[in-house]
DNA sequence: CTGAAAGCGCTAACAG
DNA sequence: CTGTTAGCGCTTTCAG
């Protein structure tokens, strides 16, 4: 493994002049700089950055810290296209990634503070994380720069983006009351979840916009889960018989809401109508395809690294960035005839 | 930040005695280890992964190198389930990943042991790349601990992990032929995929042994790609009127072939039966669900980090592994009655 | 324009 | 059982 001092050694010259010719400092002979980067190449030289990083104190890595890689989860690609952003943008502007896990960290007691310190990082993105998950307290507390998704908390060093929930509950509600749907149900996530708690908030304000009586007994918690979406659609369905419509906070429990219509032999969308929330990749394919809320999940994470190597680099920039969301109506939302 | 040297200060020891301490060396007495501990806490310290990295020459990371982290990739979550098990695996045995991206490479122009190098890992597991790619033949050169998936190709420092494809393509095909088909046609990925080689060999395997003639012309290439599928799948189809069933090397382009038949007006699986490969998440959501060969994809992760750990801590360990594909058998394959 | 020297935080002989 | 010393590969003052 060649060094700097191999490479001083051979063109003969002192280690600090290969430094810098090497890292495209001003201040070297243009001789001298073209001898180094020959020599550097024939003897094959790569940079350690290892080294690198423990004199600079910086390691170009961000450390990505999702919830969501387990075996469960594989599912949801939802990790996976922020993922597939954020590293998109971070190998961009020369960072690399490395992948934290919480599971890992609770069985290895180590905070989060000590993870991100441990290896260094430049900053943290973080995803997947419950709104009463003890790491998010220490992420605002800490003051490792750190970008949430999908969780509106901020301080100094915290940014997040996200897109605007409420507004995205408030585009499917819209759309069925634009059908003449009076009768709107819901199945949401759970408590514990910020989009969760945003897009009931904007399914309960569009009611009300519209004077339609916003009945709690009619949101109903499936988890983010197909199966127990399927049996809360049910139990929904069969207990609040003037429902026409259902708005589920995830297109897998949309899913599972189509599953109990197709149960009950309810037809849809002639019987009822259905919107889901994300256009994940099924959500075309099923039969009948799912109208829902997309959001641009791949450009959540690029923006998210965006954001976090702006706040690295020092740059200013607006710590909080919201992305729009898209109403995309396919086959499983119909007029109301009830 | 504190740092070993604080620790030493504030125990009234050397730094050396602080080091032996801390990594649990079994030369120094009880007394100053607890001290020692104590004031480790207290003083809330990490230790430095890149300056013990530097001085052990090795950093505990393990690369994950996947051509597959790319926007278009994202429906296909088998790069994200092999992460999800490569994951999973390495956490537990306290390596941490690192996610290296074939097209930053290039764009940085970089090699591949360049890349590994520099990060200083102290080994790769290898995804998605193709049998032509220039990194694949640097990859068995060099001399860094690597694993493979699905690409079977192995060398002092190389290993492997994959399924059994050509075993998969087989018992695809002697599920259609006990169903009564006899006029099989496949749509394969691409020639540059070892596992489309490799499904083909078994396909047309099994076709001899059942004294089937093999017929080329029923064998078209859909690229892995849904759409392309569908197109070849409508010329297959429309060309050879006497199949009765379409083996497909991936289950998105037997989705295609599902639309292909909905366009011609054939019903799956009453005039076409239609079997898949790898069990996606859609498969069972398709309508007709399809039939498929299933492999462990998370499996194969787990067992690529478990392998490269083993190699990479000296243990002797068989560096070619193989794991089991099921065939699935759902709606879309029926008895053959033409 | 170039070099000597110090030091990032840690581990590992070696000597007590 | 503990401390002294050297050094991993690199960057960075500070002097020439």
């Amino acid at each position: 493994m060649t060094t700097i001092k191999d490479i001083a050694r051979v063109a003969g010259v002192s280690v600090t002049t290969v430094s810098r010719a090497l890292n495209g400092y001003s201040d070297v002979n243009e001789k001298t700089r073209q001898k180094i980067a020959a020599v550097a190449r024939e003897l094959n030289y790569s940079p350690n950055t290892l080294a690198r990083g423990l004199v600079m104190q910086k390691s170009k890595t961000i450390g990505l810290l999702v919830s969501g890689i387990s075996r469960e989860s594989v599912k949801d690609n939802f990790t996976f296209e922020v993922l597939c952003g954020v590293n998109e943008r971070a190998s961009t502007l020369g960072y690399d990634l490395i992948l934290f896990n919480t599971n890992t960290m609770m069985q290895r007691e180590k905070t989060y503070t000590q993870l991100c310190r441990e290896r260094r990082v430049d900053g943290v993105i973080i995803q997947g994380i419950k709104k009463d998950d003890p790491y998010l307290k220490e992420v605002v507390e800490s003051d490792i720069p750190c970008v949430l998704v999908d969780i509106p908390v901020h301080s100094s060093s915290v940014g997040y983006v996200t897109t605007d929930n409420a507004l995205g509950a408030k585009k499917a509600v819209k759309h069925l009351v634009s059908l003449g749907h009076q009768h709107i149900g819901m199945i949401n996530g759970h408590g514990d979840a910020f989009v969760s708690r945003e897009r009931l908030r904007g399914f309960s304000q569009a009611l009300h916009e519209y004077r339609i009586p916003f009945r709690p007994e009619r949101v109903l918690d499936g988890e983010f889960q197909e199966k127990k979406a399927e049996e809360e659609a049910l139990k929904l369905l069969t207990e609040h018989k003037k429902v026409t419509a259902i708005f589920c906070a995830s297109d897998l429990m949309a899913l599972g809401a189509l599953k109990a219509c197709k149960e009950l032999g309810l037809d849809v969308p002639k019987d009822i109508s259905i919107v889901g929330y994300d256009n994940i990749f099924l959500a075309s394919h099923s039969s009948p395809n799912l109208t829902t809320v997309g959001q641009e999940v791949y450009q959540i994470g690029y923006e998210a690294a965006d954001l976090l190597i702006e706040m690295l680099e020092g740059k200013e920039t607006n710590m909080k960035r919201y992305l729009d969301t898209k109403l995309i109506i396919r086959e499983s939302t119909a007029k109301n005839h009830s």
